[in-house]
DNA sequence: TATGAACCTTCCAGCAACTGTAAGGTCAAG
DNA sequence: CTTGACCTTACAGTTGCTGGAAGGTTCATA
């Protein structure tokens, strides 16, 4: 499929897709008319891209992200620990984010109008995990 | 306090914490040698847009949850629209996380060594909820 | 009191990850 | 056979930092 779909499908800009290949995330055929042409794995990287990006990681570590899947051992002890790591990172991004949506909807629960700073929430959010 | 002060309490390094000076999203008050002397208040706007910096909000989107703090009529349609639509995207991103943790973990029990590509990981990866 | 380490200041350059624009080739429909 | 929506490369601009130079401040110690 041409890098339109591609787009459409996985929700990147075709510009942004053509970056990811510059530098080297992922490697479509060409067609004859010299069209890149996106196999449906490609589009599932790309839609791991999106994921991974948009959630606060790193294009190198979606580099690393995408290799756990390509790496011909994944048996290694290498790969495992990897795994390991970005689960942990994982983890704490989402016990980040339940805290603040904790700081936001107590902001918009008991914090209307006429209480204001210093209504607790400050207080919250300097609590929050060692980041 | 001191900006490396303020940069050992709030984990940004100095450099940030002036950068977010330079774009407005910070006004911290000068001593009379020049230095930059941080209050209580503004570690915690910095722990803050650390937090949502690391979690995949862009400056503009933490400028807004800056100002549900900071707004004075809190009370006020507008704002509480721009909380309810931010509460919508962290969950979003909590999700999403909680999609990537399902997939990487899979790949740790289900797909060590021998198992390889095509695992039903590349399907449930293209799966998650539409970005 | 002076010297040096460890701070702080501004300014400017460079990097990461896109994003926009220009100039042009391809293709399906009318 | 042309119009419009695709696609191509190349290069410039933006965002969000990040590093380095050149210099001022503060404080402990000699």
């Amino acid at each position: 499929m041409n890098i339109g779909d591609a787009s459409d499908l996985s929700g990147l800009p075709s510009k942004t897709i053509r970056y990811y290949e510059d530098i080297g995330l992922i490697r479509p055929d060409r067609a004859n008319n010299g069209y890149r042409d996106y196999a449906a794995d490609d589009v599932h990287k790309l839609r791991f891209l999106h994921r991974a990006r948009s959630l606060g990681f790193s294009v190198e570590e979606c580099r690393q992200l995408l290799a756990l899947y390509e790496d011909k051992s994944r048996a290694s002890g290498d790969v495992r620990e990897l795994t390991m790591t970005k689960l942990a990172q994982i983890d704490q991004k989402i016990r980040e984010l339940t805290q603040l949506r904790h700081t936001l909807e107590h902001l918009v629960h008991s914090c209307h109008g006429t209480e204001r700073p210093d209504c607790p929430i400050l207080e919250e959010l300097s609590e929050g995990a060692a980041l």
